[in-house]
DNA sequence: AGCACGCCGACT
DNA sequence: GTCGGCGTGCTC
């Protein structure tokens, strides 16, 4: 007899684990892995609906009472099940449990809120109410209907809230009038987060000829027969990819498709949103991190439903249940929020491939810094790439200037402006324009060290330097950015005793109270994961500043992302290499991207804009080819780079993260998962191990990890890598209690 | 979620 | 005596 494991409605936690199933031998060549299925379940052997996930080999349930699936349902496959086949696929892929991955693919469902909204409607022509006005119009007793009819006259539908709050008319009133025929309640369901109202607008998309030659390009490739080939979309900020998408998207529509627009979660702003609406109307979704369990399921629900046509949204968005996909946009596709950080370790661009692939739909990745691995696979032949070189209207790009800080340190000047860079602030200050300082480096980074030992102050539960915290108050404390771990300022250092401890390194917190030293009439306002903890803190402080309430925006890389500040005039980069000798491979690309993202945000209106980048390596390529606004040369030296050292996207890479509290088993078990790979280094030419090494913060909440790298010239080796680890993991007792092992399959730097 | 089992109040 | 309240717990 062969077992299937089986998911059954999972919308509650309880059943929220797979149960195994007999396959009786007639259905057995009819069930693979997604096939919904109905089984007998529970006490009365009611038939329910279940999702086969898996073949296990071993059952460890006793085996009489394991009950057989009743039948198959319909081939015609339900999205659910389709959805849960992706879920197999991520698992295969990324790894993790086949209930993480279920989590992420599919809504948590929550029970339908039945709220109602009533609307007060009209019941009469118009030309009968005018008449009906006339006559009651004088009458005092009259005067809540002579109000309610006006209003609606005005317009024809009004909600109850507003009837009862701003007309104060109260229900019985409403109730009468509804019996004399005057007008109806019309009760309809209210959606959690219902879609920003711009209704009637339909705005008519127009494309210049650059813009039309790429959108008619991807649509001959969307009308193809068969497998279609992602479409990388390579345009300059502000070239007008947002109207190629939703040229591409009406036609999609148009046959009766659907789509789903992916978009960073940061950029995820009214700006872009809007956009959408304006064309598309409540036939567009969204989705975002802020919203309840139940808003989410709500759209969801609605898409599944077909209320909706297009979904936007970050990375989770990819799953929304269409039926009839036809297009994935992903908009910025080189945004490292598209890699999922929790487990599975899911890229979105790639499962949005397998996904569309699956259901015959076409991808378009858009960026101004396409991925390497996108570009390269252009270049491969796999993606096909459309350029999109001018910008669209009469925005100039913006003037790029290097300031060589080593230059500015050897004339005496040892703060953190250039004089160049301050010269143009105190310039804008006076013109009335805006300025975004740009810091290269998360949140707060200041930390305590000894200037006897030269030991900084860490914390006792991770590897980390505690970095130094100042409340509004003004009063210092010490707090682990890892853990959140919290401390007084030591009055001496914790190694040697010294009394000469203090501050070193530069944060957002520091950038501004720098500034208003030495700018004191800018107002000023900072962005970083401290000002932005609230709901809506990050708004608030983006719009502040596009409302003109300061003149200086200070931040770290949440700024850059796909905002349009027209009065800004001038970007600074107050120190370009922070985060260029990172121990990452990545380094460089993430590096190329934030500054020509920083530096497209100077001049997106008419004046012209000047970026500064400061930088104490003013001829390394990254920098140079940043100044540039130059992806191509980026590319080769960067692509040169990965080919020669074998990294992604040239070779596949694979990392092991074995993490545990016990130091002694993990670096044990570090040591034998790396002997268990020494099988595959002998065998195969291309196959290269690291480690096992400290991962990149050793230890994080007393967690130790290890990691070992993994380079390959396929991906086949990558998986027997993950099986042979996974053979030591469960070999051993205490491994499998006090050891966790994970891996991650796209790897977008070191761990 | 469903459906059973189960242990206490008011009813033919 | 038992009919039925819904509290707790299991479902391959």
């Amino acid at each position: 007899m062969k077992y299937a494991s089986i998911i059954v409605d999972i919308s509650h936690e309880k059943l929220d684990k797979p149960f195994t199933y007999g396959i009786p031998g007639a259905l057995e060549n009819q069930v693979t892995a997604g096939t919904a299925v109905e089984i007998p379940f529970g006490k009365g052997n009611r038939l329910i609906t279940g999702y086969v996930i898996d073949f296990p080999e071993k059952i460890d349930f006793p085996e009489d009472r394991i009950k057989l699936i009743a039948s198959v349902l319909d081939k015609n496959v339900t999205m659910e099940s389709e959805l849960i086949s992706l879920a197999f696929w991520i698992r295969k892929n990324y790894g993790g449990t086949i209930n993480q991955a279920l989590k992420t693919v599919l809504p948590v469902k929550t029970k339908i809120q039945e709220k109602l909204q009533i609307t007060v409607c009209l019941n009469q022509p118009k030309e009968e109410v005018k008449k009906l006005l006339c006559q009651i119009g004088t009458k005092r007793n009259m005067l809540a209907r002579v109000r309610l009819l006006k209003a609606l006259l005005e317009e024809p539908k009004l909600s109850k809230e507003y009837v009862r709050g701003q007309l104060h008319i109260s229900d019985s009133t409403l109730n009468k009038m509804e019996e004399l025929g005057l007008i109806v309640l019309e009760k309809s369901r209210v959606w959690r987060n219902p879609a920003m109202a711009m209704l009637g607008s339909k705005k008519e998309i127009h494309l210049n000829e650059v813009q039309r030659k790429v959108f008619l390009e991807l649509l001959l490739e969307y009308q193809k027969e068969g497998p279609k080939k992602p479409q990388l979309l390579f345009g300059v900020t502000g070239s007008g990819k947002t109207e190629i998408y939703l040229k591409l998207i009406e036609e999609v529509m148009n046959q009766g498709k659907q789509a789903i627009v992916l978009i960073p979660e940061i950029a995820l702003t009214y700006q872009i949103l809007s956009r959408f609406y304006e064309r598309f109307g409540d036939q567009v979704g969204v989705i975002h991190s802020k919203m309840s369990v139940g808003e989410r399921y709500d759209q969801m629900l609605r898409a599944e439903k077909g209320d909706l046509k297009v979904m936007v949204g970050p990375r989770s968005a990819l799953f929304t249940p269409f039926t009839n996909l036809g297009l994935i946009v992903i908009d910025e596709e080189h945004d490292q929020a598209y890699k999922s950080e929790g487990v599975p370790k899911y890229h979105a661009r790639e499962t949005a491939i397998y996904r569309a692939n699956k259901q015959d739909a076409m991808v378009v990745l858009g960026s101004a810094t396409p991925s390497l691995n996108s570009f390269y696979q252009c270049q491969k032949g796999n993606y096909k790439l459309h350029q999109l070189p001018v910008r669209a209207g009469n925005a100039q790009p913006a003037k790029v200037e290097l300031v060589d800080l080593r230059k500015e340190l050897r004339e005496g000047n040892r703060s953190m402006f250039s004089k160049r860079l301050k010269d143009l602030i105190l310039d804008r200050l006076e013109k009335k324009e805006q300025v975004i300082l740009f810091l290269n480096r998360r949140g707060y980074s200041r930390f305590v060290s000894c200037r006897n030992c030269g030991e900084a102050v860490m914390c006792p539960h991770c590897s980390v330097a505690m970095t130094l915290h100042r409340n509004p108050f003004g009063k210092e404390r010490l707090v682990c950015h890892y853990c959140g771990h919290e401390m007084d300022l030591p009055k001496e250092c914790p190694n040697c005793a010294s009394p000469f401890i203090g501050g070193f390194g530069t944060g957002t917190q520091q950038v501004e109270d720098m500034v208003k030293k030495q700018f004191p009439m800018a107002k000023v306002l900072r962005m970083d994961l401290d000002t932005t903890k609230g709901k809506e803190g990050a708004i608030k402080i983006l719009e502040a500043f596009a409302g003109g309430e300061a003149d200086i925006l200070i931040g770290t890389q949440m700024i850059v992302k796909g905002h349009d500040f027209p009065n800004v005039t001038l970007v600074g980069i107050l120190a370009a290499d922070l985060s260029l000798f990172a121990p990452d491979f990545m380094a460089s690309e993430k590096t190329f991207d934030l500054l020509t993202q920083a530096c497209g945000r100077a001049g997106r209106g008419r004046k012209p804009g000047i970026a500064v980048i400061q930088t104490y390596n003013p001829e390394h390529y990254a920098i140079v080819t940043s100044k540039n606004q130059d992806y191509k040369s980026f590319y080769k030296e960067e692509i040169a780079y990965r080919k020669i050292l074998k990294y992604p996207p040239v070779f596949q890479m694979l990392s092991i993260l074995i993490s545990g509290k016990k130091e002694e088993l993990v670096n044990q078990m570090a040591i034998e998962v790396g002997k268990s790979l020494q099988v595959l280094e002998g065998d195969y030419l291309g196959y290269q191990k690291i480690g096992p090494v400290d991962a990149r913060v050793a230890k994080i909440n007393d967690v130790y990890r290890k990691v070992i790298y993994i380079k390959a010239e396929n991906h086949e080796n990558l998986l027997k890598s993950r099986d042979l680890a996974e053979g030591v993991a469960v070999e051993k007792e205490e491994y499998r209690k006090y050891v966790s092992l994970q891996f991650d399959f796209s790897p977008m730097g070191g761990q």
